[in-house]
DNA sequence: TTGTAAGCGTTATCAG
DNA sequence: CTGATAACGCTTACAA
């Protein structure tokens, strides 16, 4: 029963008593064949379990059914091991691989011939993917501008790349900010700070931008030593927070730009004897997984990860599909989620029965 | 400067004015060719840019250099979403990149081929995967099966899989196990409990295993009602903590066959104005992100994740080069992390420092 | 409705 | 040392 090789159209097409090019054509499902023919073939192929070779077929119709996804995250940070993209991935596996593609994750290593350095642009080449999906890079990186220039459609998520096939995905980040702000305004705050992100980033600088808006709409005062710069992960964050908590007039509610980030404040928080919120209330960014699960939960603005992931999948089907389809410049909504770490602390009782909907399981 | 067309080798072979046959020698590194040819084609290769096509290498070396990796967290729970096998995952990347592979991701929903329904050695063939790894899969699961019938070497990652061409690679989970017990046992605790994982699954089954070994190893008696099913998610940690509350005599001390779980254990500690570790004592399994974040910390059974990663990779990279390698069968050592979820609980400012190599950024 | 044959971009076998 | 040339498995004119 088990074959050693594995089956080839030509076997199919000796063991059915036809020609290959009609073997070709039932695959394809072109409608110039004989019913019988058809029928006659596709038993064959399925007691065979033939499958096509995807070499064989890239290699004469030039193009593969494969986007490379290219992860960076950047500083030193492994690859991946940030939460966010993870579940963006999440988001445009479902929906790329709905539309027949798979995915291709592009190691930051050696390309597979020993040939030359990796290139990002040269081993799209090598697999000849069809699209590229980009997360967590920066738009000057050289390695991302050759991408840019090549002709193969292209959508970053989270970061503002333009060119004539490549557009991107990204959340409202400076709304998202504003949202934070007023929310922290709301509820009685004065002495605003923020924890940054990478301010290098496109969701860095947007986030410092919309706090600062919002402020000056709110009519608080901006001050420069309420901003302290972060990198999106958990050291920051805390350190940031000490940096606050150390100054004369330290703040009574801060934004923390990144849910990490903020993890690490309420460490910092805490670790100085005082306590989130009743000392200093805190707002992330992002709603990752942790965000419902710490204690205190995390109030945060929520970003469709998922979503962000199957509308960079959505637009690049588009892009394959048309080729003068015009490459997106998305910006998803953000929303306001309220929890624990930005409230008039209750007593522990009636805390209950909140934040359940955490995993969604 | 740019190009339309990709290079192909029969380019580079006419603009160095040799034959397709020595171009490919030189790429290859091939003995015999004389320096002078060797250093034109190098160069004209350079200034093209040349990409040998993965295609037409896969098709006539009938390998791709290509690892598929198949995920699935099961029980509806998305794909993907486990922090655990986004750690491993990251671990498998570096150690096959570095080896000359890249990462094909399995997506779960059609093939690139609208011919038939989604099978993953039907895919495996389509890409000709030299080889696989595979996460979180229920060994019984047909799919499996099948793969491991097919002749393409595989390792499993958390899964006891054989086969002549696969093997596996876990944490010693029942040892995990008994050192959180032990340990709850040396902080004074008689009553214990678990919450354990998917028992179908390898890892939730030995576990269960080694927390009764140790229990009956310290003398402690075994009582049914101490166990609580999960599986592995945040919200059944919750739930099985709360049956365990509502017991008439509950436990002082939980171990949570994961680290989502113990999450979610402390949400229903907390919610029953109790506290962690004051009342009940925690601890978990896995360390993701979340357990040196979380308020108390987690102390918890460290797998060393980027290293299942890793050795899967090399075992594989192993069976590769050599066919008559024997599939791994190995299990990676964990260690215990102890924190504050299971200590008697200092003051505030005494915590004050500790923990801090959280993100390893 | 079906078959023949020419590629797609490589590698590898033979001759030279 | 180098060059023709035959595969590799498939799609697609072009013929029949």
């Amino acid at each position: 029963m088990r074959r050693l090789q594995i089956a080839t159209i030509r076997e199919l097409a000796r063991l059915s008593g036809v020609s290959v090019a009609t073997v070709s054509r039932v695959l394809n499902d072109y409608a110039d064949v004989s019913p019988t023919t058809r029928a006659r073939v596709l038993e064959v192929a399925r007691e065979l379990d033939y499958t096509p070779s995807a070499a064989a077929r890239t290699l004469v119709m030039q193009r593969s059914q494969v986007i490379g996804v290219v992860l960076q995250t950047g500083e030193g940070h492994p690859d991946l091991q940030h939460p966010f993209f993870q579940e963006v991935l999440v988001g445009l596996k479902h929906r790329l691989g709905a539309g027949g593609y798979d995915l291709l994750l592009f190691a930051t290593e050696n390309p597979g011939n020993g040939f030359s350095e990796h290139s990002f642009a040269r081993r799209a080449r090598h697999h000849r993917v069809d699209g590229l999906v980009v997360m967590g890079v920066d738009p000057a990186d050289p390695e991302v501008q050759k991408l840019l220039r090549s002709s193969i459609p292209l959508v970053a998520v989270d970061a503002e790349v333009v060119g004539r096939r490549s557009g991107y995905v990204i959340s409202d980040n400076q709304g998202g900010a504003r949202l934070a702000v007023r929310h922290l305004r709301e509820c009685g705050h004065e002495r605003i700070a923020i924890v940054t992100g990478m301010l290098s980033t496109r969701p860095g600088a947007d986030r410092l931008l919309g706090y600062r808006a919002e402020l000056e709409a709110l009519g608080v005062p901006y001050r420069d030593d309420y901003v302290q710069e972060g990198d999106f992960y958990f050291d920051s964050g805390y350190r940031g927070m000490r940096a606050l908590l150390a100054l004369p007039e330290p703040p009574t509610a801060v934004f923390a730009a990144g849910d990490l980030m903020a993890a690490g404040a309420v460490r910092a928080v805490e670790e100085h004897g005082l306590s989130v919120p009743d000392d200093v209330a805190l707002v992330g960014f992002d709603d990752i997984q942790l965000a419902a699960m710490m204690q205190p939960s995390l109030t945060t603005i929520r970003q469709d990860k998922t979503g962000l992931g199957a509308t960079a999948g959505e637009a690049l089907l588009r892009m394959l599909e048309q080729v003068d389809a015009a490459p997106p410049t998305t910006s998803l909504p953000v929303e306001l989620v309220v929890r624990e770490s930005s409230r008039v602390r209750s007593s522990r009782r009636a805390r209950k029965q909140r934040d359940l909907e955490v995993t969604g399981a």
